[in-house]
DNA sequence: TTGTATGCGTTATCAG
DNA sequence: CTGATAACGCATACAA
């Protein structure tokens, strides 16, 4: 049984020395006539070079680290996507962390990865406070990060949307239709996205002649279609007093729709409900979502390429802002008039 | 500014030699005195192995590729899952592959990998005939497979779920509920989950004195809600004569589902729906969709084991397959008198 | 332009 | 039980 060829016997065959096929490898000089037997040399044998040879004597794993707080979030699903489309064409490879994959917050897998210098770099996903040491960490240790999150964060990069934007657009259709009397369902307190939403839908609630009663500004424990639920349950617990429900995400406005729906309030007829991203689960429910579309494969791959780049040492903006897209589905309409 | 300690600085600091090290840190035989002295120096370096020289060393890659339709698919998220949980826990890491990446067919990667040993194992998921030649390919290169599939496949270890007993859990609840006219929305035609789901409810259907008329039986072109929505017209096109509808799986059931409320027909009322998976989103829309639930994580960790017992050359049962579970939500209920 | 020699950090073999 | 030492496969100064 035969091993696979390596940088050597391909050097042997094409006679010459292993340095000039790693040139040739590397797209170096090398002569014509030395190319050409080279490449020959390696069709032949079906070569290809070793990824772990390659990284060791580069001193680098061909490793990415992405960290959330839950890979089966549909929102960083389409995020994942992206990343991928970036990682096959680089082939490095995927280190995937859940801080909360067992039921609570768990940074250890991802300090023991920066300790030990198990990934190139690293993508924080939906990254908040408490991720403050791991990116500390990862600062100390030159290791480079990306956030793919609102905050602006030292050491690291920032990939997000435009999310006082979207939450303006939500106004202007809102007030379009009517609306007047506008609840809006937060994410967690901490969030600065869900800040972020609610400040521009808010501005430009107030720049319309309309505004936000601030009794109507609730927050939800996750961003989870469960709290979306309970957010419901609550909500629905009052007689109704307003005619639309905005809430800081697709997840926990879905939520809140099967409360509704299950309620038999009539959406959009009674109710209007519009949320934020544009997961697919938006587009499949009845009646549809309106939300606000945040390109989430797009940053996905934006987050590898500023990485790489990163390690690849060259300046790039610190943030890139994406744009979000008003999408107008069936969970909207003129508001009630009683 | 100093370099990451390597085995030599520790064996230098602890007065041994590398191969001591090596052997202390792989559990081999060394001495208490030295053992103590090795730990000790460890602890205070702060010393992590390189995996990636280990890797070289033991020629093999660390690397774990998943090859699947696309990433994007919830029910594969569950079982991404699954197998996160075990690559945790041994430092592997992921390569994934979208067959359907860029909308079409494309295996090039996955056969990249396979010759360039890119990965020591592969997981194949929801795998089908097409996919052959990359088993096959796999199997030449002698990389491990297991594949998450009801399909036996040769060269490679299956992981898979009661299909047929779960099609006659459907059969049990809908006679329960005295539907004797029921059609069956199945996944596209080459899929042997679909058919098995088919046969247990066929078969169960008629030990029950019911049975499944065959003009009734379809199937979609995918597994996706999109396919359930075309489903749906075509059938509303026509009169209803059903009472309850079975979808091979809860994506197309969902996108039936919204087909459904858009027109107005009442569920469970006029027509039961019932799926299979237990996808989150379905116990996240309104009516819930009552379905017949796979352990997508469980399966994503056996799949895990699996390959990895191969590595290390273990025998184990060449099928392995898990239950199903009934789970019975809102969008079933007895059936209509007209 | 090419070859030589060395380093990357581990593991494994084989004397001692 | 331990210590040299040779792989592992590739990249890169440096010399020629």
């Amino acid at each position: 049984m035969r091993r696979q060829p390596t940088i050597a016997t391909v050097a042997e065959h094409a006679g010459v020395a292993v340095s000039t096929v790693s040139r040739y490898l590397n797209g170096h000089y090398v002569s014509q006539s030395a190319k050409q037997r080279i490449a020959k040399v390696i069709d032949k044998l079906g070569y290809t070079r070793s990824a772990t040879a390659r990284n060791l004597s580069l001193r680098r794993t061909g490793c990415l680290g992405v960290v959330v707080d839950s890979t089966i979030d549909p929102w960083f699903v389409q995020l994942l996507g992206g990343i991928e489309e970036e990682l096959t064409t680089h082939d490095t490879s995927l280190m995937l962390a859940s801080l909360e994959l067992r039921g609570h917050y768990d940074a250890s897998i991802v300090m023991k990865w920066i300790r030990e210098k198990r990934v190139d770099g690293l993508i924080f996903v939906k990254s908040q406070k408490r991720e403050r040491p791991l990116l500390q960490a990862a600062a100390d240790a030159k290791i480079p990060t990306v956030a793919v999150s609102p905050e602006g964060v030292e050491h690291s990069q920032v990939v997000r949307s435009n999310n006082v934007a979207g939450g303006a657009a939500v106004a202007d259709l809102l007030v379009d239709l009517g609306h007047r009397r506008i609840a809006f369902a937060g994410g967690p307190d901490y969030s600065i996205d869900s800040k972020d939403r609610l400040r521009g839908l808010k501005s430009r609630l107030e720049h319309l002649g309309a505004s936000l009663d601030p009794k109507l500004i609730f927050s939800c424990h996750s961003w989870e279609a469960e709290a979306g639920i309970e957010f419901g349950r609550t909500l629905f617990s009052k007689p109704l007093s307003i005619t639309a429900l905005v809430a800081a995400n697709d997840a926990l406005a879905l939520g809140f729709m099967r409360v509704a729906q299950q309620r038999n309030v009539r959406i959009p007829q009674t109710l209007s409900v519009i949320g934020f991203d544009d997961i697919p689960e938006s587009a499949l429910v009845w009646p549809g979502l309106t939300t606000v579309a945040q390109p989430m494969r797009d940053m996905g791959r934006e987050a590898y390429r500023k990485l790489f780049q990163k390690v690849e040492m060259l300046e790039t903006p610190a943030v890139v802002e994406h744009p979000m897209e008003l999408i107008i589905r069936e969970s909207t309409g003129p508001a009630r008039q009683n």
